[in-house]
DNA sequence: GTCTATATCAAGATAGAC
DNA sequence: GTCTATCTTGATATAGAC
């Protein structure tokens, strides 16, 4: 359980942290890790069980960043807009911890207990009271920051404009629902 | 160049994709591949230059029958929703060959020429004349894909439901441009 | 075009002393 | 809580004989 990290397990999750942006998931390993902690990779296991659990504690830590920033973006005029630009601007700027997030399946039974939840609602907020269409739209917003991240769209594609066409999709969508 | 393939380089790579399928990419090694091709590993050198080069053959192969999946489908009444329907459902077939296909960036020159824009001609025909529309549409249906195989929504989101409420809002907003 | 043999490197994890 | 030493496993890839 990451509730009950120690102090000390706060700090290696946080050096793993950095180590995992600036490298990549390939330059996460435990022996490099241990090296930046100043200490060796079989300390490590002292005071965490795995590397799992190491994963989803640096993954805790995303979930509680976002969810901090959607929530401020609820005092904005525009906090669909505002979170969705949020959304994007994030994984630019942290495209492994985006990856290391949604990448994968979760354990939720590793992560913080209620982190998901709470970087998750906002996006239910939405698209008024309609969770079908909010899942929908992080889809769609998953899949524009990924594929981009990926670089799957050709050079020659305007990414702002399929951003806008999308939004502007699920914005109608939602005002005619009302 | 995956055009210059040998017939023996072909049947190595078709080995390679049920390899994949099986396995995943983890399964997928050089000596696997070579255990059930009935050669070493280091015989494999001999016919593909190294793992890029085999995986980018597996990906073409894929391509190629996604396009062709998604040409016959130009004859059916609704083309685009059978489109989307044969994406969603190649990826819940073959969830390996689908993340080896999207989740990371394509070096186009390791591909079969050509190969990428056939299997992306149909979804730009699919929201009119709108290029951009055409790849939010993508990105949705990306998006809904991988967050699907990676277990993130909630046991209690209706997945079918979602998929339809983003599947109107692209559609009523086709309608709407024209 | 296949083989044997090997280089090279890296990973996660554990045992047990201190 | 840290260490040394080690286990176990795996990978991609090359050299050179046949």
């Amino acid at each position: 359980m990451t509730t009950e990290l120690s102090p000390r397990a706060r700090e290696i999750v946080a050096v793993a942290r950095q180590l995992l942006e600036e490298k990549g998931p390939a330059g996460l390993s435990m022996r490099r890790l241990a090296d930046r902690v100043g200490i060796r990779a079989s300390s490590i296991y002292k005071h965490l069980p795995d590397k799992q659990a190491l994963e989803h504690a640096i993954v805790s830590t995303v979930f509680e960043e976002l969810a901090d920033e959607f929530e401020a973006a609820l005092e904005h005029a525009d906090p669909v807009g505002t979170m969705v630009a949020i959304y994007r601007r994030y994984a630019k700027d942290h495209p492994h911890l985006y990856r290391l997030m949604t990448e994968q399946p979760l354990q939720r039974d590793l992560l913080v207990p209620g982190v998901e939840e709470r970087a998750s609602l906002p996006a239910r907020l939405l698209v008024g009271d309609d969770p079908d269409a909010g899942r929908a739209l992080w889809a769609f917003a998953h899949g524009m920051t990924i594929l981009e991240l990926n670089d799957r769209f050709p050079p020659s594609a305007d990414i702002d404009a399929a951003w806008r066409a999308g939004f502007d999709a699920f914005r109608r969508y939602a005002e005619n629902a009302q």
